[in-house]
DNA sequence: GCCAACGTTGGC
DNA sequence: GCCAACGTTGGC
């Protein structure tokens, strides 16, 4: 899930504790939000930024329903929990050098806002990031 | 600041 | 239903 820190960073959600994930108005991306699951794990990004990065993890805590800052109908938002800030973000220039993660949309569709990540590239960008 | 990629809009 | 024009995103 990207935001851009001047907007919203890892470190407001770590303040806010749970947050609204608001705004999304790509159609794609809202099927994502529709797809996540109480307790799901995603992670932060942090776009337009030098260098942009994965710089966090969060929590579903509530599935989608109907955004709150707009009237609109149809568009979702998710609540989400602060889990952890990582202290060394891995960045999309790296993400780039490991081979099992060339098929992630990060990597092919890089502006769709929300998400998928299979489960092997769960488990890769873990495995780097929690080590 | 530039520009490529992508999504949306609207005329036909 | 097609596609040109336009707006936005995001990496560089």
């Amino acid at each position: 899930m990207k935001s851009e820190p001047d907007v919203f960073s890892i470190e407001d959600l770590r303040r806010k504790d749970v947050a609204g994930w608001d705004g999304v108005r790509n159609y794609q991306a809202r099927n994502n939000l529709r797809a996540m699951r109480k307790a799901d794990l995603a992670f932060f990004y942090h776009s337009s930024v030098k260098p942009p990065a994965i710089a966090g993890m969060m929590e579903i805590v509530r599935e989608a329903y109907p955004d709150t800052t707009t009237k609109e109908p149809g568009w979702l938002q998710v609540d989400v929990r602060f889990r952890k800030v990582f202290l060394k973000p891995l960045t999309l220039d790296e993400i780039k050098q490991i081979p099992a993660l060339n098929k992630m949309v990060l990597l092919h569709n890089s502006r769709l806002s929300v998400q998928p990540i299979s489960a092997g590239e769960w488990a890769t960008l873990t495995g780097i990031l929690e080590k």
